[in-house]
DNA sequence: TTTTCATATAGATAAATTTCGATATGAGGT
DNA sequence: ACCTCATATCGAAATTTATCTATATGAAAA
């Protein structure tokens, strides 16, 4: 079993890479087909798989299969969840605002 | 010149390692000495002393100089930034709740 | 049932990050 | 002035992550 952290951290890896930061800024006006995505960005096919299942996994997004193509959007629940966590992990105990 | 993304990713990355989680949870109950926080974790002193670097740099730790010592606190204001930016960066446009 | 096409996986390499031991820096105390 | 101690920096090793090419998978079209 892993720690809470490393569960924790794995949420925010999300952010942390420059691509995924622009794939989420694609999604922001809605759902995207992967092939979009990939003709957008300056990558493989296999390093925008590698990205999506990074985003797929932290939660940040999620797929819906439709024939041969695969459409991404941004899960409004896990993004709300990173929210609130990151909020947690930022709060200073017993200081009222 | 470095893009947004880029710039974006750097203040997550606070938050993707399990050793800097552990030192923001120990500062939630406030200021802590360098010396205390190394004391806790399995790790050395120049370990720490990088994962310090990147908290400051990322915004969300701010560290006050008293004699020898280091006292690292969480920075409010930074954390408060961080929050925001999340919440744009996963924002859907055109939704209303 | 082949062929085609979108996406996923495998395996290798490159790049970035974490970690350490050794050493530098810089402020207090003696 | 020297010594001590807390923290920072350096340089190297280990680990993780990002990226590629090649190939597999699986659904639709022919």
């Amino acid at each position: 079993m892993k720690s809470v952290h490393s569960e924790n951290a794995k949420v925010f890896k999300a952010f942390c890479d420059e691509n995924r930061l622009m794939i989420l800024e694609m999604l922001q006006s809605g759902e995207k087909c992967a092939c979009i995505l990939l003709d957008k960005l300056a990558i493989t096919q296999p390093t925008l798989s590698h990205h999506m299942k990074i985003l797929r996994k932290s939660g940040i997004v999620t797929p819906r299969k439709e024939g041969k193509w695969t459409h991404y959007s941004i899960d409004e629940n896990g993004s709300r969840y990173a929210v609130e966590l990151l909020k947690k992990l930022t709060a200073v105990q017993g200081v009222s605002k």
